[in-house]
Order: structure tokens, then C-alpha cells, then sequence
DNA sequence: GGGGTTGGATACTCATGGTATCCAATGGTA
DNA sequence: TACCATTGGATACCATGAGTATCCAACCCC
């Protein structure tokens, strides 16, 4: 198809998609001639994992692009590869990646961990721990002992999911870990909504008792309140 | 103290503390005269708190403003003030909100919450369901059975650990919801990676053995399920 | 054979998030 | 009391990022 069917397809911007083909996010189609390129459906697929990325994830283009590269010359060793994949995932961290992370370090070793000081992601965390400690609210131990275990369950359920074929595994595990992100977030967000609700007592026509109802299936609550 | 001290002790630049002010993050110090103003530990922790929204949880100055004017000026429902924030966190939503969001839904029944469109962690998760659908990863029901239960248990530890009192507990929640979720998100990455060594023999940056047993409720790496 | 796409290059715009300057009033110190 | 560095406040400036818009010349298809 040319380049403009790929504008209706995605209803991406024309000079958005030239813009994202001279940025290297997008391959050039195959030239028919010198005025002329064919796209293909991969092209169309491909649109709408960047735009998976910029906009929903957050990348930049730049950190966007590095993705991308990952899952189109994957290295082979899958697990240094997803390394490359979290270092390119926000939070930006300043690569004194030298120094020691002591918030990690405590955190990893109680959750028997290993604590790897060049893993992007320890830097990440440290970050994120002290963040948490600024703002007042530090990650004690009761809620790691929370979050540890409910987290890792999850981890372990991804990494069981990933495809034994290496190339799609790379693409799979890549994408997997950067978009399932935002969804782990908006499902916290509205347990919190749902969960409070129920527990504080909420206005509106459901009186419901502080007990947690079976999480599953078990609809019956309606008209929650909205925000705003 | 003054502003100079304020540079000292926040390592944050004057020019940057003044940008700040400007934009309504920081509170003016109580002025002493024309040109001098004292200003407090509050500043110190207002500044803390305002890089971490920013640098850690990825807020604009636009966006950690909001928040801040939450915790400043708590509404009465607490309830309705976390709904507010939670639709000042990334990522950004189209404003779109009265259309439907099948996606959302769907997820929302099989977990037995509520499904309210007015809601912006609606929105949030329906865009962060069609981001993994267009990546080629949608959330399928064995995944969604899995995360489902282990986030629920999350927030519900989140919100028995919010403090009684009011103003308190705008604050605490708030800044809970915003600065924990990097924190799990880093939690996550690194137990992908720790996962992933165990099962698939480990070689990463560092070449140390994994001497752990597999590590709790682990089931031994099969894999495959990807439905795409 | 001519008008409407293309590809490719270059230039421009807009929003953010700071930085840097300038100024005039201080006010602590000598 | 003189004086100069420090402030607050205002305004101007700058770098980056992410597109947008324009041009142009080569095509293609009708």
C-alpha cells in the first residue's frame, strides 16, 4: 500500500509518519521507484506499537527507537536484552551507576534477592525508594512484605508467559514488561477507588460493610461515586 | 532560614527554587521585609516532595501543581480528592469521557468492580488495554486471573495503611498512590529479571551463581501461553 | 502529457522546563 | 554610618523534544 493508506489505516498524520520514518522508528517501505514505496501490514503493526510506546508507555522517540532496535536485531542472549529494554523504561536514571544503592540493597535482600549493582533497574528502584522516603512515605517493611510477594507472583506468571522461540521471545518479553505497565497502574488505581469505596464507607446506594466481597465474578455493587 | 540555605540544603538551584515560586509549587517564605523572606523545614520537605513528583513519578510542573493543590487544600471527600489526583497522574487521557471503553469494562466485570466511565482510571486502563492489544499483547483472561487478585491485594493494604484523620489522609493517600507505583514498577523489572535468571540459566552482567531455591510458589518454567 | 501523489530535504512552530539578567531595596558588617 | 553582597520580583532568554509545514522534483496513472 502507499504511504497515504497507511494515514487512513492508523490515522496517524502524514508528516507525523515521515517524521517517525527520518527518526528510524519506522522502516522505509520497499521502493517501487524513486517516488514511490510500498507498505505492508507490518507497517500498519508497527504504527501502533510506537504510538503503544510514545503515548502510553511515555517513551521518548529516542528511548522509543532504542526499544525498537532491541526487538529488530534482538541480541541473543534474551536476558541482557531485557536489561537494555528496562534501561530505555522511565524513570530516566543518571547514570552514576557506579555508586551504591542502599535502599535497593536493604530491599532486595529481604525480599532474597540479588542485589547487582549494574542492573539498571536496582538504580531505578533506589530512586523510586528514596522518592517515596522524600515525599514522607518510605517503604516500610509490612507493606514490602505486601507488595514483595504479590509482585513477584506476578513477575513469575510474565516469565512463564514468554515464548520459547528466541525472536519472539525477545519481542514478547520486551513489549510485555513495557505495556503491561500501564495496566498493572490503572488496575491499582481502581482497586484503590473500588476498595475504598468499600471500606470508608461509601456515599451512594452501597452500604456495603467493610468485608472485601469475593474479588471475582461477584458483581453487585453498581453507582460508585465519580470524581469531579 | 533563607532562600540561600534552601539552595544548600535541597542542592536545587536558586534560579530553579525561583522558577518554583513562579509557577505556584513552592509557597512564598513569610517575608521580614522587602527583600527577605523566611522560610522553614516545610520548604525543605515542599521541595523534596515536588522533585519527586516531578523527576520520580514523571509529573509536569503543570500536573505536580494540581496535586500539590490537592494536599494543600484537601476537599472534604476524600474519596472524590483522590479521584482528582489520580486523574493528574500520567498517562494523559483524551478527554473523551463520555464515550465508552469496552475494553475496561470487560476487565472491570470479570474482576466484579464497578465499571463507571466517569471515572479517569477508566480511561486509563482502556488505553492502557488497547496500547497491549495493538502491541500485539493483549490482557487475556489467564493473565488478567492472575493479575487481578495479587493488585487487589495490593490496594487493599494501601488503603487499610491510610491514616485515620483527614488531612492526613488526603495527603498519605495521594502521595501513596503516586510515589509507590515506581516503586513497584521497579519491583517488578527486577523480579523479571530474578525470575528469568532462575529459569532460564542465568548470565547476566554478573556471572554469580543463583544459589536460591526457586523462590516461592514457583511453578518450574514451562511456558508458551501467549494467545495473541 | 498533465495533474495529483510521492519521497526527501529543510525550515518552522509550540510547549516545557528551566537559566540568566536586571533592578532596586535591604541589612549585616565594618 | 557606609557599603556591598544578598534578596525578591520581573522579564528575557535558551535548549530540547515532538511534531508541522513547505518545497521541490520525480513519478504514476488516467
Amino acid at each position: 500500500m502507499r504511504i497515504s493508506e497507511l494515514v487512513e489505516r492508523t490515522g496517524v498524520p502524514l508528516a507525523t509518519l515521515k517524521f517517525y520514518l527520518r527518526e528510524g522508528l519506522l522502516p522505509a517501505g520497499e521502493a517501487t521507484s524513486a517516488t514511490r514505496a510500498e507498505y505492508g501490514e507490518a507497517h500498519v503493526r508497527r504504527i501502533a506499537v510506537i504510538r503503544a510506546l510514545t503515548e502510553t508507555v511515555g517513551l521518548s522517540v529516542q528511548k522509543a527507537r532504542e526499544v525498537l532496535a532491541l526487538i529488530d536485531r534482538p541480541e541473543d542472549d534474551l536476558f541482557a536484552t531485557l536489561g537494555r529494554a528496562i534501561a530505555a523504561l522511565p524513570p530516566d536514571v543518571t547514570p552514576k551507576s557506579t555508586q551504591d544503592h542502599p535502599r535497593a540493597r536493604a530491599v532486595l535482600e529481604k525480599l532474597g534477592q540479588v542485589y547487582d549493582p549494574g542492573f539498571v533497574a536496582v538504580a531505578q528502584l533506589e530512586q523510586a525508594l528514596a522518592a517515596a522516603e522524600s515525599a514522607g512515605i518510605p517503604l516500610d517493611d509490612a507493606r514490602l512484605a505486601v507488595y514483595g510477594p504479590h509482585i513477584r507472583a506476578i513477575a513469575e506468571f510474565d516469565v512463564d508467559s514468554i515464548p520459547r522461540e528466541a525472536t519472539a521471545a525477545v519481542e514478547y518479553a520486551v513489549l510485555g514488561t513495557a505495556v503491561h505497565e500501564p495496566v498493572l497502574i490503572a488496575l491499582r488505581r481502581l482497586a484503590h477507588q473500588d476498595v475504598a469505596a468499600r471500606r470508608l464507607g461509601k456515599k451512594g446506594p452501597d452500604p456495603r460493610a467493610s468485608k472485601r466481597p469475593p474479588a471475582r465474578g461477584a458483581s453487585s455493587g453498581r453507582s460508585r461515586p465519580k470524581e469531579s
